[in-house]
DNA sequence: GTCTATACCAAGATAGAC
DNA sequence: GTCTATCTTGGTATAGAC
């Protein structure tokens, strides 16, 4: 099905462009290393683009998109309160786990480049998303109100699972380093992740009767 | 008691760098900027550190140092394990907050100099600390044994706690865009993610009685 | 569209006067 | 020890042949 492997030089370009881009970041990226990782010469890299910013931009967008779409896989609301966090936990560190460079890519970016960065993703997101949150929010109120859960505060929630979500991952080259853990332990540890954070965000959470 | 502002060209220097390195990071740093910041002419930098990457690594063992020893504040393991977490998180949290701005360097660079940056952080971590982290798992498994907590795995309590110490921080920028909190909402949150967490995770574990 | 060659410039580094 | 001037490198960008 799929051409050999030309995709046109542009593509090309723009795939090479995306790995040297999140392996690097923006000030380490050398026009040469985008060239060479797509087989092709430094000058039809500013043919196509005409500057390393634009190619910049065009990366930054692609990656932003992934990185929304990725978190944004479909939530059933309606479904009882544990079970959601379940979905949206697993769904959450699934996304995580398949675009870890990307999430460090851009926890990296975000404060060296921030004034570029910033604009670009609220762009993307604004258009791809909007009221996920509203939605979370809401269900957990309901859930507060018919006593699936105690009474907690939502933006507080939805920050405490996220940071549950990613900083693990995030993070794990360090922890590795650290707690000098082997490889296949912290494998493990990934595999489990999903849920360990379940049951520790649910344990917090649910509703046991009046205290 | 101190000298006006002459503390010696060398310290004049290192003062500039790190605050140039911490706001750049390291290929965003320029040699000129950190002289004009210091006040001094290019090629003193030269004189002093001979190179770019010399004042980098002695910037690199300044931070890690600050920042550890800012993690390090005395705990003592002898407090009811309630006390301990709530002593753990807001002086973790305290630590995050007058820090900031090196953890955010911290998370920037440990992904495009990880090479560079994780040996000189292990290295400062052996010697300045060494068995925080098998002194917290021991005083957990003594709070499961006594049924202060219900039985939790060390590791992952002391990850999730430290996730939502510092996700929350690193992330804030982010927060406020996404968020689109005002200014002085986010400045209660902060205020409040100490209780707000403690209560998260001690909800999360304290022992109920056989379930 | 793709290449070679080269212009141009910014940045790290050094020489040498003071 | 500190400066000015300069070298050198390497990176972005362009001109022009094919």
């Amino acid at each position: 099905m799929d051409k050999p492997v030309d995709k046109g030089t542009e593509q090309q370009i723009l795939q090479a462009a995306h790995r040297v881009i999140v392996r690097r970041g923006k000030s380490g990226t050398r026009m040469q290393e985008i060239a060479d990782e797509a087989g092709v010469n430094k000058a039809l890299l500013h043919y196509y683009f005409r500057s390393k910013d634009k190619i910049y931009h065009a990366i930054l967008r692609n990656v932003a998109s992934e990185l929304f779409r990725s978190l944004l896989d479909s939530l059933d609301f309606s479904l009882p309160f544990y079970q959601l966090i379940s979905d949206f936990i697993r769904l959450h560190i699934g996304a995580i786990r398949n675009n870890l460079d990307l999430f460090q890519f851009f926890f990296s970016e975000i404060w060296t480049n921030r004034a570029e960065v910033l604009p670009v993703f609220l762009e993307v997101l604004s258009v791809s998303e909007g009221r996920l949150p509203e939605l979370f929010f809401a269900r957990v109120n309901r859930a507060v109100y018919e006593k699936e859960i105690r009474p907690v505060d939502p933006l507080n929630l939805l920050l405490n699972i996220i940071s549950l979500d990613v900083f693990f991952f995030v993070a794990s080259p360090l922890i590795i380093e650290l707690m000098e853990l082997p490889e296949s332990e912290l494998q493990r540890m990934f595999d489990e992740r999903a849920l360990q954070v379940t049951d520790f965000v649910w344990e917090s959470i649910k509703y046991r009767g009046e205290q």
